[in-house]
DNA sequence: GCGTGATTACTCGGATACAAGATGTCCGAGTTTGAGCGG
DNA sequence: CCGCTCAAACTCGGACATCTTGTATCCGAGTAATCACGC
């Protein structure tokens, strides 16, 4: 039960592009260095970010990864569902018991983090408090 | 990023004792059979429990696990912390840096969670709506 | 000067390797209950 | 009837085996910009 790495890298890469390069494309070695990662994996982390809308990823000669035009609106939680996905933390599996208190209240507290994180939005970093 | 297996038997256990056996202890192999896992893992897994003081074991015939003293005041977050311990969900792990403004935000959201477990008891499940 | 091809600098995706943690099993050691047996 | 011993029923703890998942690496394929060359 912890957030993985590669959640970190993913919010640490959205950061440094909306504050540093809200335009221009960035390679992956560039953020790769940033952060002591390995460009390939970094690259793999990203891919997920592309492939739910995050960013955008710009082929060939000066290429790299760029913000998508909803900038404004990504949210922690959205950083957090494209790379760790949005199935539940918690799942009773027990069988038919039709429906499990225990889970109710996991689920209930899971919510309630999740709503912090969806408020959160990381533009708000960039400029101080 | 997900609950352990072992958390939701740790919790069925603490639930199933609470309910209908909050004097007598009850083997571990009854425990088993109810949630349907092997009676040397759950065993593992109850130990965590005794250890933190959540309940108690009785040894020898007739032994088994039986509830603490204060199990009124027992929290969905004992019963977690017991089991999936007590660290950061969220570590930063990033060089100097001084502060890491994500780590902030991570950690405030997962304490938002953590004040619902807290507040959440278990006793209170028994006598449910 | 300009088009055309080759080179270079990138990302993308899959395959693979490695490590760590969760999950589950097994067995010996210690502890208590209870039954059996002898006095 | 009493006390002793012994077996049975338990938990405890550590040592293992297995399985999944996170972490990381490597390489070939595709793509776009840039450079080189020849006309």
């Amino acid at each position: 039960m912890k957030f993985s790495k590669a959640t970190n890298y993913a919010l640490h890469t959205m950061l440094f592009l909306i504050s540093e390069a809200p335009d221009k494309p960035v390679g992956v070695q560039h953020l790769a260095e940033k952060q002591g990662v390995s460009p390939a994996y970094l690259s793999k982390i990203l891919t997920k970010l592309v492939k739910s809308g995050l960013i955008d990823s710009v082929s060939g000669a000066n290429g790299g990864y760029t913000l998508g035009a909803q900038r404004k609106d990504v949210s922690f939680l959205d950083v957090i569902h494209a790379i760790e996905g949005t199935a539940s933390l918690f799942n009773c599996c027990l069988n038919g018991e039709k429906e499990c208190l225990i889970q109710k209240v996991m689920v209930s507290a899971e919510k309630a983090m999740e709503e912090k994180l969806k408020m959160q939005k990381i533009v708000e970093l960039d400029l101080g408090p």
